[in-house]
DNA sequence: GACATTCCGAACCGATCGGTCCAGAGTATC
DNA sequence: GATACTCTGGACCGATCGGTTCGGAATGTC
């Protein structure tokens, strides 16, 4: 708003949600990778014109920021959180791998190829910049943060490394078919159950 | 060649060599993925001109699965090879994890940092066919395939389920950093060389 | 009505894309 | 020389790319 002459005047308000916009686009990038998202593309997900996408986000790499800060906080966020939280132990990690291979199963297969948005974009790190890099390797850390978490004074450090590439490994192959990334991340949690419990074992 | 009135005549001779041209696309390929590479950085790599590429390998796509058989045989072949012989052990697995680390220690870092050819494909499997899909799944079958023949008798076979999705996440590593690639492909050479013998254990 | 802002359609930019074609030079054997 | 084939540079195709600009309609408050 602005002021003139003492009057106020109140501008026309935002039509789209900016939120649903970010998300819709998110989508696309994250199904097709950032390179091989047109502008085009962007403007029927989002079905706003070009001169608003220019207008609000500035770029195609501006909205894929957004997209990539939104995939973050919506989807890395609410799964991981449990394994990140303090005191967590092998039936958290557990479930995150059992709560993914639930989502290969039931979700609808365009949805389940999609892999990993982040993983993904480590394909097009030659069209992108090195702020695109070090996201993208903060999410590996951030994982692998999470996980060794668990392990410490379970199994040795190293088995956070593996389970850090072994999830890599599991998003790529939900790309290549849901149904075997399904049968892998089950693999996965009862892997991790079957850690040896790390404190008073219940008597039996 | 072609007779005509009784006479032999023999075309001119190719001059660039066919192995060296697909090799070399190969590379650009494995580097930049099937969507991001144009046909004028095939020109520079090949050292063709676009008549002849078109000429030769019908279209950009032909020229890809020319690549990826190359890369099948060239690539891929040599360094599973011992882990599919009849008879390997861990040992042979370790080996493989090992010069896995040692090429990502010692490469140059543009070279290290390719990942795998067949790999990054699933990120370009939206602009290619089913064909490029199946190639990319057998792949991976190949390769849990030979894991799990050395699996067989010592762990469960899980393990070679696990150990084929840590050899994709170890490939997307190297994309991120070769470094960290380094550490994980010992890590699982490690971690193979760690299992229990499966025949008489040596007296000690 | 005046004013401020939002939004879109459309035109436009220069560049690149994969693909096609051809004239002509080069190279070989007879 | 005649013949047959290889190979290239360049022109061309229609299409698409990301990005930019602008006029004007729509929507709001005063």
């Amino acid at each position: 708003m602005s002021t003139r002459e003492g009057l106020l005047f109140v501008a026309r308000s935002k039509e789209f949600d900016d939120l649903t916009a970010v998300t819709a686009a998110r989508d696309v990038f994250w199904e097709r990778g950032y390179a091989s998202t047109s502008l085009s593309q962007l403007q029927s997900a989002t079905g706003l014109s070009k001169s608003s996408l220019y207008e609000t986000y500035g770029s195609k790499r501006g909205l894929f920021a957004r997209a990539a800060s939104n995939y973050l906080d919506t989807v890395v966020g609410p799964r991981l959180a449990p394994v990140e939280a303090a005191g967590a132990g092998p039936a958290e990690l557990a479930g995150y791998f059992t709560g993914l291979a639930e989502f290969f199963d039931r979700a609808p297969s365009q949805i389940a190829r999609r892999g990993c948005l982040l993983l993904n974009t480590a394909m097009d790190l030659n069209d992108l910049d090195e702020e695109a890099a070090t996201l993208v390797r903060n999410y590996r850390a951030r994982v692998q943060a999470a996980f060794l978490g668990v392990c410490r004074g379970r199994v040795p450090d190293a088995e956070a490394e593996i389970l850090t590439a072994a999830q890599i490994g599991l998003m790529v192959t939900s790309r290549l078919d849901p149904a075997l990334a399904c049968s892998l991340a089950r693999s996965l949690a009862a892997r991790v159950s079957a850690w040896p419990a790390d404190e008073a074992p219940p008597a039996s």
